[in-house]
DNA sequence: GTCATGCTTCGATGCTCAACGAAGGATCGT
DNA sequence: ACGATCCTTCGTTGAGCATCGAAGCATGAC
């Protein structure tokens, strides 16, 4: 084919995102950046097993399709997912995307964990996370609003009680607050910049602790407690 | 790459799915399944610009990868889309995919017919899709609930008076109600089984009709005044 | 039965692209 | 200035796969 058909030419071509998400080694180092950390080319290909001759031109073609940004720092250059729609669309693949059995016990322990708590992009994902969503809009402290949720005054206060500044987080520029679809609970937690603010609040008070595979988190003893109390999110 | 590397063994495969979508033709017959048809394979093929031959090995490897679902009939093999989540892969992708730059005047206004209604599997889409949504929540004939919608007891009668049976689509084994972000609108419209049973009777009714294209929906001037006048929902 | 239609399988061709080693910047430490 | 580190660019190799025509296999029409 050397030219698209024009029966889709009205619409989005989709074949050449796709095209690098499609290979084992870019969809590794994607899923690496999932947590919204920016790694360095070299700690790239080394999580992907490749050299690093073949993780430059990865993400080059990752960089020219707008799927990461870089940063240089000194020597070094950092790469980040683009955004979290970015997430999104990788989130959303793996939905209908056979998961890889298990073969040791070590993984086993890892994907349970993942299941519990883990971060999106930069928000709280996996069972609790969708426990904290439902939570909030439990207590009335999110108010859904088509695709975006809004915060009323009053839950503006238990916010800020808690340590958040709502007020701040609305100034940013990015999505306030909205529902983004969990993997493995295929039910929806909190995303956008207040989904990120709750999230590295919980971290600071030591309620969440970032597991060894940085993506996933630990709840603690005093996060169990604090989140039953503050927020009336009860965790199994 | 013989394996996979450890760090991401105990996620979801992704690479091999997004290789699927990834060839320009296969994404095109995707495209062409968006609507939610099933479409015989020599259509598919004709649609693609590709040879019988060319499309069946296509055809055979997206049916191995579970995106589609095969029926056949008589000499007939018809294909379509596996899932509704298999759609929602697709629009997330073309939510962060460059648009075809517009060629023609023909392509430009198909173009301007797709924002303005279409379907999107099976549901209304496009800007009278996130309009009705809208309206529908104005009107507290749904009800937000996580990442659902309730339907209470008054907006039941006002579906019947409509025409649409609620509990029988809600004995239907498919999710009842839910957002689906829009492509073109980056906005939320009515997803599920209820969505695909109120876009069945707007067609069903005239106010609807298809375009040439048979993802392009056309709002007659009667559904016009009737989607305002029942649902309160106003379009340009 | 016989022919036409719709689709798939087979085999051959050619192109794309992932991978690596070697060499070439760029930056840091000393 | 000098080597060390980090990363990229270049050139080559090899594997995968999209494509088609021809042949095979069903089904439907007559």
């Amino acid at each position: 084919m050397s030219a698209a058909p024009s029966h889709v030419a009205y619409e989005s071509d989709i074949a050449p995102i796709a095209a690098l998400i499609s290979d084992r080694t870019r969809a590794a180092m994607l899923t690496a950046l999932l947590d919204g950390r920016a790694l360095a080319a070299g700690e790239l290909a080394r999580l992907a097993g490749v050299s690093p001759a073949t993780a430059s031109s990865h993400l080059a073609r990752l960089l020219d399709g707008r799927l990461i940004t870089m940063e240089a720092q000194g020597r070094h250059r950092y790469y980040r997912l683009a955004g979290s729609e970015v997430a999104r669309v990788l989130e959303t693949i793996a939905l209908i995307s056979p998961p890889i059995q298990v073969r040791s016990l070590r993984q086993s322990r890892q994907a349970a964990m993942l299941r519990t708590a883990r971060t999106c992009y930069d928000h709280l994902a996996g069972r609790a996370g969708v426990a904290l969503l439902d939570a909030l809009l439990d207590k009335g402290v999110l108010i859904p609003a088509g695709e975006t949720y809004e915060v009323p005054a009053d839950g503006e206060e238990l916010l800020a009680g808690f340590g958040v500044d709502v007020p701040a987080v609305r100034r940013s520029r990015r999505k306030f607050a909205g529902p983004c679809l969990d993997w493995t609970e295929r039910r929806p937690h909190l995303n956008g910049a207040l989904g990120a603010a709750l999230t590295a609040r919980l971290i600071d008070l030591g309620w969440l602790v970032r597991g060894r595979e940085r993506r996933a988190l630990v709840i603690t003893d005093t996060g169990r407690a604090g989140l039953a109390d503050v927020f009336g999110c009860l965790l199994d």
